[in-house]
DNA sequence: CTCAGCCTTCTTTTT
DNA sequence: GAAGGCTGAG
């Protein structure tokens, strides 16, 4: 096996490794070459490792492009090269770190040809592919058949491309309620993936399943990658799927420098075939491989690490790993019976804002739920008494239906064979819905012109929309025009103007606020000068975290975020809200039986916070979910009575 | 037959 | 607070 020695080069180093590291992250940053993995226990200071380590390759003279930094979200890439580059005190511009799927549509983009896709190709979210699904379902099946909806076929599909399972046997063994449906959906499936090749279409799944195909195909290009990305660091290890668990190996193939950085206790994605099996057998798939344990913890203070020392202690699947604080003590983590949830919003809102005039930053704070629904009352609750906040779970901005429409006109322009977004738009024009719609679709589908064909379509329409699809024609006639090609930002405004607007205006109470969103993508788009491009990122979801660092309010605002987005993040203060058996844990998890991976999910939520952190749970409910009396969660029932102070809230 | 609007249902997590 | 189903209007 060929290896790269880093060389320690003349100059002196900037950067005194000794004096800013303890001894566990010294020798994992120092870790010479070949395979390592990295074990990290929250707030053990994983990304201070990933980044010094980064530092360090650069310094000791490893080209940046030579070095592929893959993390699970876009903001936590930006995050670790920033701290890399203040760190070295110069540019790593050239180094590639992302997301798998950002680096993997990089590498399509290049090699769309050995994938089989033609250039262009649009990126399917969620909801897309499950319009797609649905059109599947419809195609293959009349009405009546006891059939799952698109949504679930999705989930399905993308569960067993991810695991690299058959999807029959995933059918059988993870959703037998449907196995007898099993060969149906097997032949909706293959329809579906026949026809995103046919419309150049992928979803998030493709661009990982094609990675791995166009490596495992081309040995030319697989090798050239491999000796491109010389230096491999992959950070939430534990959260890698078995696909992405090979694309890794694929590229590090030759090398096997590559160094995996996780957390056991803190693997939550199984839902999408995330497997911490991963992270256990890294030691056999890579029998040379160093392994490096970080156990310090520099975050939180001894209290709440105990609490969440005995929290993960009721997990059996888990190695065993023992954190200590070297934080000085504070108080030990608060409990907090509420009557109900808006009992709750109200004791939330009414601490933020003692601690806020007590001289506690409101960035320093953070709302942790479960799912997003428990943030309503919340979010009401900040509003009526103007306490400033974020929002960072539901509705992404580029979700919304207004955001969407705009961005499937600007798809069918860069991909004249996307049928969701040909259907999309056609369906904005009134007096064209689903039936007028599919017809059209079929005129352009033949045409190996779809744009050109549009206009042949006028006899298909009703009477009554004749004027608004003339209107609809004019635009797509306009957008076509090549220099929207090389500017998203015109695209989006002429679209906007010559019609959108009007839409919007007789479809929505409040379209000004849609369209001050649409103005607000158009000044963003001006950084790109091809479409492409552009939608591509936006599909990947880099955008929505860039806009909202972008923001910043100068004296900050209290996070409120589901507990997977909180990953990796942290705040003085932590309340954690809705702590009732149903709700954390989901009452989903405890019929299929994912107890321990909600515990994992509590733990991560509960090692977020530095020094206060406070669980809620309202005792009654008194909304659609009213089992009438809530149970308070087992996750709190299961620990010993003095890892908390019981505080008391009195009635208002 | 096609479309739009009202009504009910049901809330997990994400690239 | 969204999305699918049902119903009535055209």
């Amino acid at each position: 096996m060929k290896k790269y020695f880093i060389h320690r080069p003349a100059a002196s180093f900037r950067v005194d490794y000794e004096k800013d590291l303890n001894p566990e992250q010294h020798a994992a940053v120092l870790h010479n070459a070949g395979p390592a993995l990295v074990l990290a226990g929250a707030g053990a200071g994983k990304t201070r490792v990933v980044t010094y380590r980064v530092a360090r390759l650069a310094e000791s003279g490893v080209m940046p492009e030579n070095i592929l930094l893959l993390t699970f979200t876009n903001k936590a890439a930006r995050e670790m090269m920033r701290r890399a580059e203040q760190l070295i005190g110069r540019n790593i511009a050239g180094l590639h770190g992302g997301t798998f799927h950002h680096i993997a549509n990089l590498l399509l983009r290049q090699h769309y040809r050995l994938a089989g896709y033609k250039q262009g190709f649009s990126i399917l979210d969620r909801e897309d592919s499950r319009e797609l699904f649905d059109a599947c379902i419809a195609e293959v099946y009349k009405k009546d058949s006891v059939l799952p909806r698109g949504a679930v076929l999705a989930e399905i599909n993308s569960l067993a491309k991810n695991t690299e399972e058959e999807l029959g046997s995933v059918v059988t063994l993870r959703f037998p309620h449907f196995a007898e449906a099993a060969d149906a959906i097997c032949r909706i499936a293959s329809l579906y993936e026949k026809k995103k090749i046919d419309l150049n279409l992928m979803d998030f799944d493709d661009l990982l399943v094609q990675w791995k195909k166009v490596f495992e195909e081309n040995e030319n290009i697989r090798e050239y990658y491999s000796l491109k990305f010389k230096y491999i660091l992959v950070d939430e290890y534990q959260d890698t799927n078995r696909l992405q668990a090979d694309i890794i190996d694929l590229t590090a193939r030759g090398h096997g420098n590559l160094m995996a950085v996780g957390d056991d206790a803190q693997s939550i994605y199984s839902f999408r075939g995330a497997d911490f099996e991963n992270i256990l057998r890294f030691p056999q798939r890579y029998p040379e491989a160093a392994v490096y344990k970080l156990t310090t913890n520099y975050r939180s203070t001894p209290e709440i690490l105990t609490l969440a020392n005995r929290i993960i202690s009721h997990n059996k699947n888990q190695f065993s790993k023992e954190l200590h604080a070297v934080r000085q003590p504070g108080d030990r983590p608060g409990l907090v019976p509420l009557r109900d949830v808006f009992e709750e919003a109200e004791y939330v809102a009414s601490m933020v804002m003692d601690m806020n005039s007590d001289g506690t930053a409101f960035d320093e704070i953070s709302i942790l739920y479960r799912s997003h629904y428990q943030s309503m009352q919340t979010q009401m609750e900040f509003q009526r008494r103007g306490i400033p906040f974020e929002i960072r779970s539901g509705l992404k901005f580029f979700e919304q239906a207004h955001i969407k429409d705009i961005l499937s006109f600007l798809r069918i322009i860069v991909n004249p064979y996307d049928e969701i977004s040909w259907k999309r738009i056609l369906k904005l024009t009134r007096g064209i819905g689903n039936i007028t719609a599919s017809r059209i679709w079929d005129l352009l589908r033949v045409s190996n012109t779809p744009l050109d064909a549009l206009a042949g379509a006028s006899s298909l329409v009703p009477r009554k929309a004749v004027e608004g699809f003339n209107r609809f024609l004019e635009l797509i006639g306009s957008l076509r025009d090549e220099r929207y090609l090389s500017s998203p930002s015109a695209a989006i405004d002429y679209a906007l103007r010559h019609g959108y607007e009007d839409h919007l205006y007789t479809t929505y109470p409040n379209a000004e606020m849609r369209i001050e969103d649409i103005e607000q993508m158009t000044r963003f788009a001006l950084r790109y000068d091809s479409l492409e491009t552009f939608l591509s990122d936006l599909a990947l979801q880099g955008v929505a975290e860039a806009e909202s660092g972008d923001a910043e309010a100068p004296e900050g605002k209290v996070v409120l975020s589901t507990v997977h987005q909180a990953k990796g993040l942290e705040w003085g203060t932590v309340f954690i809200i809705g702590m009732n058996d149903g709700r954390f844990p989901s009452a989903k998890s405890l019929r299929t039986d994912d107890e321990e991976e909600e515990r994992r999910l509590f733990y991560v939520a509960a090692t977020r916070a530095k020094e206060a952190l406070f669980l809620c749970y309202p005792v009654s409910a008194e909304d659609w979910n009213n089992l009438g009396l809530l149970r308070p969660s087992r996750f709190i029932k299961e620990l010993q009575p003095d890892s908390f102070e019981e505080i008391t809230v009195e009635d208002v």
